[in-house]
DNA sequence: TGAAATGTTGGGGCG
DNA sequence: ACGCCCCAACATTTC
């Protein structure tokens, strides 16, 4: 091949509405694609066990999707720059295309890639891909980022419309392109006019867990993939939209969209998203709301990209903390409060990798007010624990309910779980799903009194009020 | 995307 | 019939 096309994938596994894969299309060139497994270029942060069970499966599904259409997915592992630039020599690619990411570490990594490319004269080129509204594009009438949601969202909405998703590349348009690896010559080298690229073997990532395999539950709860993504979109669209508003507080129901680890490894993207939406239709403004709160997380880890690390209100680097016990941790963990509705979150996400958006609130205030412990333990675990782990909304939520992010819950609200299980779960139906024992002898007594703890937090915050 | 305390109101029981 | 009290229901304030 002259001078193929190298697209790199990231947080975008999937073949439709994928622009850096649809530009080499139009380049018109062989295409190459890769995925590069890379925990150790500075700053990265190693994914946790259940993202790194859905991206071995999300990637299998990827490399049989590129393999429908005639191309193979390369995989490498190692640090991005290298690895790129090792890739670059040995395909002799004439350009290079990816989709951006906005974390602070991937910008560098990104931007210095890109330069080195650009050094060889090389087509270097990234594309907005997976937010609908790119971080820098948006600010206040004071120039500043946007720091409180309503008034971003309207901004958004007010921008100029998401562009409609572009087509998946059919097998004849890519067969067309020649040079690839159509006959499968990856696996066969000799077939095709191709030199064999060396592909790593996914297995040997070690992604999936082994001694022991926790991911039965996962396994039962989801299908990985952009094949099954659009099959969750076409369904919640047309059943689950109507009743948006009304049920998806009600965790006993599935009337969330659990959609979102389909966002976090981009198998769909917003803009997908955006125009499946019948954007007239009950429950669709509260639903694309919701993508607005990624959208306004993805702006805030842009902008502020310490948001996963650092208090965002500096008050709070003074807040007297709990010191966190083992003991303690393990039994909001493992699920073992005493708080029945607390309990069922916590053993819904070991189970299944998600935990329904309300309990998210109830189990973290529990940590981070009843227990007194800081946000970034319970971020660490949800990071860990969550099959939709994401950078930018896992950081800005714990922040929220701490009350130490910029547009944050005021440090007083506490949610107390007995009343949210009666208002949210009143027949006990979600708690009795994961929390059976409940109200029976061997069911643990709460590990901290409701009043008490809540109270022991509204003096903790004294520290940080009215700053 | 809260909870609890405090304040207000209005209907009904009852002397 | 009337006023008083109780208290649920709702509203407001405070944390």
């Amino acid at each position: 091949m002259a001078s193929p096309t190298l697209v790199w994938f990231r947080d975008d596994l999937r073949v439709a509405d994928h622009p850096a894969l649809h530009a080499a299309v139009l380049r018109g060139e062989p295409i190459v694609c890769v995925y590069v497994f890379d925990e150790v270029s500075d700053g990265i942060r190693p994914l946790g066990g259940a993202t790194r069970w859905w991206l071995h499966h999300s990637l299998t599904a990827l490399a049989a999707e590129l393999d429908a259409r005639g191309l193979t997915l390369t995989l490498r592992r190692g640090p991005a720059a290298a690895v790129i630039a090792e890739l670059h020599a040995q395909t002799n690619a004439g350009a290079v295309y990816w989709n951006r990411r906005y974390g602070l570490a991937e910008r560098e990594i990104d931007a210095g890639i890109k330069a080195e490319l650009k050094a060889r004269g090389v087509d270097a080129r990234s594309f907005h891909a997976n937010v609908l509204f790119e971080p820098f594009t948006l600010q206040t009438g004071q120039g500043q980022p946007y720091r409180v949601f309503t008034p971003f969202w309207r901004a958004c909405l007010a921008a100029p419309a998401p562009r409609k998703p572009l087509p998946a590349p059919s097998a004849e348009t890519v067969h067309a392109l020649g040079g690839g690896s159509s006959d499968g010559s990856a696996n066969s080298p000799g077939g095709g006019s191709s030199a064999h690229l060396a592909s790593d073997h996914l297995d040997d990532w070690r992604l999936l867990p082994t001694h022991p395999d926790w991911a039965g539950g996962l396994r039962d709860t989801w299908v990985p993939g952009e094949k099954a993504a659009h099959a969750r979109l076409r369904s919640f669209m047309s059943q689950g939209l109507p009743d948006y508003l009304a049920d998806r507080d009600v965790p006993a129901i599935d009337a969330t969209s659990r959609l979102s680890p389909r966002l976090r490894f981009g198998e769909l993207s917003p803009f997908q998203l955006w125009h499946s939406v019948a954007h007239s239709a009950p429950g669709a403004a509260g639903f694309l709301r919701e993508l607005g709160w990624r959208e306004f997380a993805y702006h805030l880890l842009y902008h502020f990209p310490t948001i996963g690390t650092e208090n965002m209100r500096s008050a709070f680097h003074a807040f007297p903390w709990a010191q966190p016990t083992d003991e303690v941790l393990h039994r909001w963990q493992q699920g073992r409060t005493g708080i029945p509705l607390v309990d069922a979150g916590m053993r819904e996400l070991w189970q299944t990798g998600v935990m329904h958006n309300r309990i998210r609130m109830v189990a973290a205030s529990f940590l981070v007010k009843n227990l007194l412990l800081d946000w970034r333990i319970g971020e660490a675990w949800f990071w860990d624990t969550l099959v939709d782990a994401d950078p930018a909304s896992n950081s800005m939520n714990w922040q929220w309910v701490a009350g130490s992010g910029v547009d944050a819950a005021p440090y007083f609200r506490v949610f107390n779980p007995e009343l949210q299980a009666k208002k949210f779960d009143p027949d006990g139906t979600y708690i009795n799903e994961y929390v059976p024992e409940a109200g029976t002898p061997v069911y643990p007594e709460p590990m901290v009194d409701l009043g008490e703890s809540r109270q022991r937090a509204l003096d903790a915050y004294e520290v940080v009020r009215g700053s």
